[in-house]
DNA sequence: AAACAGTGCGCG
DNA sequence: AAAGCGCGCACTGTTT
């Protein structure tokens, strides 16, 4: 793919988003050294234990006996042959193997092996991660004075998106909470001083609704009174909107209009909701069991999820092909208009031009040509923003330090005195200067803010009000 | 010893 | 007709 930025303004964006991650990348994130060494040790202990528990368990005797000396309780293949003995059923559906045939052992796919030792596996391949990519990873790139500093690029990226290294600064455990406090906690900020994260929220939806227009997408993202993934929430689990609570909302989004929007499909979407539902326990706001409630709404199994067999009534795969054809047919119709002439225009020139002026060109498939625009603009509001507060804080010689960006989010270290009018003037940027500098922008920009305790870590952050 | 392909998994 | 977009990093197992 060749990567071209066209427009002047375009180059600018990258020009002087360049000088600011690398002074974001001098300023550095501190990092609680003494809490991370600690951390380490702990986990290898953790390790330990649970290698010593794998290594007790029979499976391993047999393990011992097929590889010998070779036999690797990390080795993901060997327990792949190991296991395919005792459970070959479970490589016999569909897309159970890998590129090269290969039985897959991700978790998803030992997750259906309800028994001790590979629950535990899985688990030990956690903390090694853990252990590993991100604590060994942070102490390794920490200077002597304690700071962190992850590089940050513009010129990688095929959507203009922006990457991080040494270490991967925007992908930092957050979502599995006792590896997010592993890590997180050792990232603090400076003795008088706030950690604060600043959002763009929804920034990909809100900007996906300035490319296509859909005016049920504008109202969405326009009326804080709507919400997108409560309303298909009601419709995935044939309720009203009163019953969807936050987990079953949190799936819905997560597992439905996300993937949606970046191009999956029912029968994907169909598997992981319906494994949520029994994973999560998912219930109603009432406290009624989704599955009793599916089954009194006519919906008494998943269905059998072959693609060319056609979904049976009454079962939930063609529930969601309902929904889904009902998302893109009727309620966001403009949205699939607009995806239809976007990627026809794009097979016609062979390229296609961003929002915010950058040129796309190579060969691409639908969900590329739909996907990357969106993507690359959506990132270049946040580092709009990001250039913006960085000048206002050299011109003011506030001495708050931005220290971080993840994408559509900026991480500072902000000195008490100065939250205030920090919070401000970011908050100004983001949805006054912003959407007034870029008349593309037809949807309502909304920042979120979390901070952290005085001196506290980025774990232990905290939502913040803005005025 | 170094390079490479394949796999898996963390984040938005 | 195919069946989720973008990244970085660690590890295994093989090839150079």
């Amino acid at each position: 793919m060749k990567v071209t930025a066209i427009t002047c303004e375009a180059y600018n964006l990258l020009h002087h988003g360049t000088l600011v991650l690398a002074d974001i990348s001098a300023n550095g994130i501190r990092i609680d050294t003494e809490l991370l060494r600690y951390n380490i040790d702990k986990v290898a202990r953790m390790i330990a234990r649970t290698e010593k528990e794998l290594k007790n368990s029979p499976i391993w005797q047999d393990w011992r006996k097929r590889y010998g000396s070779k036999a690797k309780l990390t080795s993901g293949h060997q327990l792949g042959c190991v296991l395919m003995e005792h459970y070959p059923d479970t490589w016999k559906e569909e897309g159970r193997l890998t590129a090269t045939g290969k039985p897959k052992t991700d978790e998803e796919t030992l997750s259906t092996i309800e028994i001790p030792f590979v629950q535990k596996y899985v688990y030990l391949s956690k903390l090694n991660k853990l252990r590993s990519t991100y604590l060994q990873g942070i102490l390794r790139e920490t200077d002597a004075n304690g700071f962190l500093h992850p590089m940050f690029g513009l010129g990688l990226a095929r959507t203009y998106r922006s990457q991080s290294d040494h270490p991967n600064f925007q992908n930092q455990p957050i979502r599995i909470p006792w590896m997010a406090k592993f890590i997180r906690s050792c990232f603090v900020a400076r003795p008088g001083r706030h950690l604060v994260e600043i959002d763009l929220k929804g920034a990909e939806v809100c900007v996906s609704a300035c490319y296509n227009r859909d005016p049920k997408l504008i109202a969405y993202v326009s009326n804080p009174a709507l919400d997108m993934h409560r309303d298909m929430a009601a419709e995935i689990f044939k309720c009203t909107i009163d019953q969807v609570n936050k987990d079953v909302r949190h799936t819905a989004k997560n597992l439905f209009v996300f993937p949606q929007f970046y191009g999956d499909w029912y029968l994907s979407c169909a598997k992981n909701i319906w494994d949520a539902i029994r994973k999560r326990k998912l219930h109603l706001n009432d406290g009624t069991d989704m599955f009793t409630h599916l089954k009194k709404k006519g919906i008494s199994r998943l269905g059998a999820c072959k693609p060319k067999t056609p979904a049976l009534p009454g079962t939930f795969e063609k529930h969601m092909q309902d929904v889904e054809h009902a998302f893109w047919y009727d309620r966001f119709k403009v949205y699939t208009e607009w995806k239809e002439r976007w990627f026809a225009e794009y097979q016609k020139k062979g390229w296609f031009q961003t929002l915010t002026g950058f040129i796309i060109q190579g060969f691409l498939n639908k969900k590329e040509v739909i996907n990357y625009g969106i993507q690359g603009s959506a990132f270049h509001c946040l580092l709009w923003s990001l250039i913006k507060l960085h000048s206002y804080i050299q011109r003011h010689n506030m001495k708050t330090l931005i220290v971080g960006q993840i994408h559509d989010s900026i991480l500072a270290d902000v000195p008490a005195e100065e939250l205030h009018q920090f919070l401000d003037i970011a908050n100004r940027i983001i949805t006054k200067q912003l959407p007034a500098a870029w008349p593309w922008i037809i949807v309502p920009i909304v920042a979120e803010v979390e901070a952290s305790p005085l001196g506290g870590s980025w774990f232990d952050k905290k939502p913040v009000e803005l005025k």
